[in-house]
DNA sequence: CCTTCGCGTCGAAGCGCTTCGATGGCCTGC
DNA sequence: GCAGGCCATCGAAGCGCTTCGACGCGAAGG
């Protein structure tokens, strides 16, 4: 069974090849009895469009390519979250996604655009001083990334708005009448790797705090039981007047509660707790937390969305930031 | 800065485009001095050849479609290794990843096998009556599943050894002189599902059992603490000689532990625990838990090896069983 | 010395598609 | 009744690459 070709597709209607080609791509009119002869015959035979041959001849692979940091130690979850609806928002618009990780580095982007594998690209996890960007900013094909640069001029950037987010779990509990808080951030290497997004939410914690004349303390805080368990129990002896945390690591958020319950605190009768995590963690834990949630499908829908606007040409902002929504559950009150 | 041709490279070099085309890529014999002066010009130049042209001359894409079922609930960690090690091998031979989920169905898989977007299939999660596979087997691309479906015949499988697995689960226990013994598995709905991996595990754990004498046991276990404690202790209840438990479950064994600790049991002294998980989880278990991991990176790497050994016309094997590992840490004795 | 062979290279024919300019038929308007 | 215009369709020229057959030349063989 040889695969079926636009030229039989023409030969089965009774058109011409460019006819045919005119009926699928819409880019003139054709009349709507021709057209519906077209797609009979496209029907009948089975015909799928050689993706070399149109890639080759229109100069659009209808691909993108998706950077993913698929190094351990990544917030799981979250990343499947985003991978899943970027490969579903992409297939919308008609495009398929090449996957690739982050370690093939610069060369990989250039080699995958240079090729023109890809049309586009979309990269997660950029670091503030990521060796990737000044390449971006050459390349012809457009991207956008997920995350900011130390500069983003130039670029197009989605992310959550981690300020603001940390500013909600702030005011949250600023609203509750607590008077002292504090937040336990990501683990230390995440703050030196630059990453960005946890320094943004501590400030806009922080920020909040201070606006709403609350104490507050912000720090970075590691992910195994015996570590939350030390940070939690000296963050208690020296401010025994606390009434409010914010855990922004969800490996972390469960420990947190383990360690309160057994330094006999009650949950949330004597401390609030917000964390910022994903939804599902946050449902799963006990009591449920109060938590601003990383919208992970959102940020894949927007990626996307904004990488196809800048394949048409149009002009995009460079910075688009989502906002937070803080769902309240069981642990704050 | 238009994009470079291999015409370009043809002219830089002096020679003809062909000659190029068979430096590049090795199918004829070219001498030392030619090739290394088209190598110098592909290098100045920075030719990187167009993949839509060459797929289209050539009928290699150069590409392979990996299909992960994103849908919640998967075994996160384990799905990442893997979609790693698939792109990481993959590129060792010089193809690139086009990432599908699973939810666009075995159209999906023909559309991109018929638009000769990719030259090959890596399925992974197949299930015992999986719709997609029927087409595979039409399909002239070829395909590597992960997992089994009720009939393998024809197709090409890689998994773990699970019945292997269980086995060993069961004889590291009946080693170590333990008389009574129980396997907790994946929860309900995944038998019911019927991917195969749970049932073979049961299954090669009970007869490995019954071949060494032991009384044996294995049910199925739900994921919340809740329902592992309940189960933990019905069985404790029902079979108060029970010492060793194995748990087929990620999610689970953490809980296990943590129910058989409220339930007075010591771990190894009074019951041995041995898991079926990723090496991470069962080190992060306190006490670190006795295992035998999945080993998702080799299965990535062996799923691309054969493929690759397919695309080049091999006949390879209808059905690859990883040889499982058990890792002896605290959690027995 | 001439033929034969094989090595290294070239030229050209596609691969299947998009797109541009051309064409022919038909309607409109004066 | 005819110029002008528009609509629907066609034909052909590439897009950048691979690959096949051909060719020229020096070495080997008779």
């Amino acid at each position: 069974m040889r695969t079926v070709t636009i030229a039989d597709v023409a030969k089965h209607a009774g058109v011409a090849v460019s006819t045919v080609s005119y009926v699928l791509s819409g880019k003139r009119t054709i009349s709507a009895t021709t057209r519906q002869r077209v797609l009979d015959s496209v029907r009948e035979l089975g015909y799928h469009p050689n993706a070399g041959a149109r890639a080759l001849a229109s100069k659009r692979a209808k691909v993108i390519a998706l950077v993913l940091p698929l190094r351990a130690g990544m917030n799981l979850p979250v990343l499947m979250q985003f991978a899943t609806s970027v490969v579903t928002t992409a297939r919308q618009y008609d495009h398929d996604v090449l996957l690739m990780t982050a370690d093939e580095g610069p060369d990989g982007l250039h080699r995958v655009a240079a090729s023109a594998l890809v049309d586009g690209l979309l990269l997660m996890d950029v670091e503030i001083h990521d060796p990737r960007v000044p390449l971006l900013r050459k390349l012809a094909e457009p991207s956008v990334l997920i995350g900011f640069p130390a500069d983003p001029e130039g670029l197009t950037c989605v992310d959550l708005d981690f300020a603001r987010a940390g500013a909600l779990c702030a005011e949250h509990l600023a609203d509750r009448g607590h008077r002292e808080i504090a937040l336990l951030g990501a683990p230390r290497v995440v703050y030196e790797r630059g990453t960005g997004f946890a320094e943004r939410t501590m400030a806009g914690f922080v920020e909040a705090a201070r606006r709403h004349g609350l104490q507050a303390d912000a720090r970075p805080c590691e992910e195994s039981f015996d570590e939350v368990y030390a940070a939690v129990k000296l963050l208690l002896d020296e401010r025994p007047g606390l009434s409010g945390l914010v855990v922004h690591n969800e490996a972390a958020a469960g420990h947190v509660l383990g360690a309160l319950r057994i330094l006999g605190r009650r949950v949330p009768e004597d401390v609030s707790v917000v964390a910022i995590c994903p939804d599902d963690i946050a449902e799963r834990a006990s009591p449920a937390l109060t938590s601003v949630l990383i919208p992970a499908e959102d940020v894949g829908r927007q990626a996307v969305r904004l990488l196809m606007a800048k394949l048409e040409g149009q002009t995009v902002p460079e910075s688009t930031l989502l906002e937070p929504r803080l769902t309240i559950r069981e642990s704050s009150r």
